[in-house]
DNA sequence: TTGTAGGCGTTATCAA
DNA sequence: TTGATAACGCCTACAA
């Protein structure tokens, strides 16, 4: 840094006392003459002061930073959670982000970062995944954060031990499901994504609870990358197989446009000569075609949900955990 | 905040002074026996001790966090530059993210507020606009805050005064409309985007200019916000006017978009009844149909040169501005 | 209402 | 190598 002016500098122009100048620069307000208060608000305006928000931090013992950290951000189902948490978060609070590209350690990194922080609260979203030693140090990383007075929210499954805003995958996947077969549908296929995530595995079980409700199951399952290219990939090979489902369920919409893109590059239409649904609703969906069928969550209000959670001043005597349910909504991409 | 573990009570479980305590932990290496270091660095995790980075922050009179203020955070324009920026600050800073939701207060806003952070380097990216005392006061903000010791660069016009990514807009939308007329389309419409914005403004003149290279000029300009929606509304009203050009350009590519898909819902077909191109080339074009011709623009290199220049250490002798050319992309959209 | 002084958690200088 | 001790910039009883 480079030579910032301090409350002392401001202090002393005005020509009073380092606390006089502390409150009306901050304080409790109207506990101070007008007089001074005049003086002391030009001395800074002339010096150009700005306050120092670290010493302010180290003095009051706490901080307003929110600490945000996702896998992607370029992902569409994570920068809508970021702008509505940012939302509700920016008008008494800075949000540092931390963009884990979808590596655990990564994960546990920002825990400790935002831990060193002091920030007052930390918001987790991302699917857990099937590496319990992870989810256990990063559980007892959250509890020590926790501990030091930190707020942490979850976006996800609910192993963190934390407050969790909880998308219920499995029900949301299976009324999918049901919906699909009762629109006709015969044989389906599922573009799994990577058998680590939980989010995906609830997805799958549930749409497969569903399917077997009606007496069927998957004909084919592809694993891959929870990502667009995962569904375009996982698409490719689905569709280099002896027989394709009539349907193909993607655990989530951006694999599902991938999965689209693959249909299409093989001269192949969705939905005559494959369905396929997706899983989230992200707000690109408005714009491909054919529409795609998915099941709708409230991103944005999960998003603000979490947020609000983290702010919150209660030290809050119970963990929360808030349950969000998704609707399966039919559109032309299932159309028969 | 709550208890913290503070270096002292590691010093005193340790045995050591607290400046022996703090060369441990963080110091300028080897300079501690080893017998002390093991004592210190046992206590520290028997303690679960992070160090208090704002307090860091204050004694050592500088900081890590380097400042990235975008319009909006779900715009794949911005996420793609603010995830590649994210990938060169993250192994040796934190990134504190400000959303200004298209608000030029909130411009302002985030310049203090990083100042007061004592933010190492600001990283400004999004358009500026003919509000030229907001733009003022913006630059003296910027200048204060350079002043103080911290770096700024702008993604964007160079107008603030700073180091600067400045794609060639202009230029870059000329060739786009001499390659538009090179293919063979006659008539032009244009949605502009908000009059106020210099990025909007830049490429419209600057596509113009080169219709009337070629003896021509736009039918018809519609101006509107410069998202999705508004891409959308002005293709719509274009749509309802007597005659319709046969290739319209949007200034960015989420307008562009929305204007497909104000095409499609009249029962239009792109590029049929009429040619579509946009801007910027952002990676969710992989996945419209039919593909749109575009001006790419590397969006990633820009996040990446803009960080990398927030982060260089040097001081800076000379005001950097790197001029980013876009490459004319003719896809499906604009097919005769 | 105003000022004095001690403290917040670290780093850094200077002896030892 | 180690340890006192003075900063760092600000807040906040407590006293005046």
């Amino acid at each position: 840094m480079g030579s910032q002016v301090t409350l002392a500098q401001v202090a002393q122009r005005a020509g009073v006392s380092l606390a006089t100048a502390s409150r009306v620069v901050n304080g409790s307000e109207r506990m101070v003459g007008a007089r001074f208060r005049e003086r002391v608000l030009a001395a800074a305006a002339e010096l150009g002061y700005t306050a120092n928000a670290f010493a302010q931090a180290v003095a009051r013992g706490r901080s307003d930073v929110v600490g945000l950290v996702v896998p992607d951000i370029q992902d569409p189902y994570f920068s809508v959670i970021a702008a509505a948490a940012m939302e509700v978060v920016e008008p008494s609070g800075e949000m540092m982000l931390g963009t884990t590209l979808r590596r655990q350690e990564q994960e546990l990194r920002y825990v400790t970062t935002m831990r060193a922080r002091r920030a007052r609260a930390l918001i987790m979203v991302g699917s857990r995944t099937t590496d319990n030693a992870h989810t256990r140090r990063l559980a007892e990383a959250i509890a020590e954060f926790t501990a030091s007075g930190g707020r942490v929210v979850a976006v996800g499954q609910d192993k963190l031990g934390a407050d969790t805003v909880l998308p219920q995958n499995r029900a949301s996947a299976k009324d999918l499901a049901l919906a699909l077969v009762e629109r006709g549908h015969k044989t389906f296929g599922v573009l799994a994504g990577p058998d680590s995530l939980l989010t995906a595995r609830d997805r799958v079980e549930g749409f497969t609870d569903g399917l077997s409700e009606r007496g069927k199951r998957p004909n084919v399952t592809v694993h891959s990358d929870f990502t667009r290219d995962g569904g375009y990939q996982a698409m490719s090979e689905l569709l280099d197989r002896r027989s394709k489902p009539g349907c193909v369920f993607a655990v989530n919409d951006v694999m599902a446009i991938g999965a689209m893109a693959a249909v299409r590059e093989r001269g192949l239409t969705v939905p005559d000569d494959v369905a396929v649904a997706g899983f989230d609703d992200i707000p690109t969906l408005r714009d491909v075609a054919p529409s795609l069928t998915t099941v709708r969550l409230p991103l944005a209000d999960m998003g603000r949900m979490a947020a609000s959670m983290a702010m919150a001043d209660q030290p809050g005597e119970q963990r929360r955990v808030i349950r969000v349910k998704g609707e399966a909504i039919l559109r032309d991409s299932t159309k028969l």
